[in-house]
DNA sequence: GTCTATAGTAGGATAGAC
DNA sequence: GTCTATCCTACTATAGAC
């Protein structure tokens, strides 16, 4: 048997397919964090890979998938690096301090997939809400409750666990969202990773004198 | 002379044409908002206002401009709203909830603004770079000096104005951009003017405690 | 001012040769 | 796997009757 017609097309996973279709998310995820979905043609995002309109619906036979495919990388990175509760030694600020800092290394690193994830949720995330509540959402209460059990111990001030995520969350991702207003108002080409440290350092500080019991 | 033709067409702001602009502008802003710019039919715009899409047009010549007109509205509004420096008797206290809780408002009373606006500055502000540049950054500097003063004088802790602001927009904004996320995490069909005062208590809460001196 | 008809175009997707 | 050719739909916009 000499020839290669065996049952499934699909036998090796053609080591150098799966780094082409790792550089068209790549460009699919900077093209819609650009324009969204529907301001994203598809030969522009093969132009910028260098194929065939064509040939890339022969990698992803159509736009939607392309696009959930796009999502879903960067959710994973995100539910990945965005879980709270993970060392049960560590301390409130310690925890607190190294997720404001992670959060904010996501956006340093990889702001084109906090854009698209944010036009996905201000467009009422049609294709995600599902994948949010089955994953997000208990991640979610799992780390309220933790803050919620500081809080009852006396580290924390009474404060609402939530609307405290909410804001880590959205003063984390502005970096990367709205870097343009920000560039804009500092007088900056393009963020460095200066700017970013010195959110850190602004965040962490404000957040915890903000709410830790018996701030200095 | 009893007939009309008088030279110019537009004589009369004609109150009806103005009031049907007014409801085209709000239909607009609404789509948008929902599915962005290039995601936006003329024609779904015409039947939310129940007139033909020809006719949309004889009223906004084409999309861009009206698109234009509804990110100017929005704009307008927000920054007679976003005023940081007004009463120069007041105690930083005061103006930096009053700012926040404006700034809330804003967010729940146009959502659809706040959320048009998003798009356009992921998208890198295409339309809305020079006026930005001209009008909001000259009250951002202001506003950053008068926070400067406040530090000087000892009333606020040594944080960055700047990254104070950001953190501030991000916050308020969230709850109209994000409303989709806040609610499924929150469990609510749809946010609350109690979920909105709820934020406002935590978020001048937290911010004051942050960065005023002398912290309780 | 409002409508019908239609031009013009962009973009997603399929069929089939190689 | 990649290319050429082609179809089809959705959309912006214009021309002209009423």
């Amino acid at each position: 048997m000499s020839t290669r017609k065996t049952g499934a097309s699909q036998r090796k996973p053609n080591a150098s397919r799966v780094q082409l279709e790792a550089r068209i998310i790549s460009a699919a995820e900077k093209a819609f964090a650009l324009t969204g979905y529907s301001g994203t043609a598809m030969e522009t995002i093969a132009e910028a890979v260098g194929i065939s309109k064509q040939n890339l619906i022969y990698y992803f036979p159509n736009k939607e998938t392309l696009y959930r495919r796009v999502l879903r990388k960067t959710l994973d990175m995100w539910l990945e690096k965005m879980a709270f509760t993970e060392d049960p030694d560590a301390s409130a600020t310690d925890i607190i301090t190294h997720y404001i800092r992670g959060k904010l290394e996501l956006s340093y690193e990889n702001p084109d997939g906090s854009r698209v994830f944010a036009h996905e949720l201000i467009n009422g995330a049609p294709v995600l809400k599902d994948y949010l509540i089955s994953h997000l959402k208990p991640q979610f209460e799992k780390d309220v409750a933790l803050v919620r059990q500081w809080t009852s111990a006396g580290v924390l001030r009474d404060v609402s666990p939530e609307h405290l995520f909410f804001t880590i969350w959205a003063a984390t991702q502005t970096y990367a969202d709205f870097a343009t207003q920000i560039q804009l108002l500092l007088g900056k080409k393009k963020l460095q990773k200066k700017d970013f440290e010195d959110a850190a350092l602004f965040l962490t500080d404000m957040v915890l004198h903000g709410i830790v019991a018996n701030s200095p």
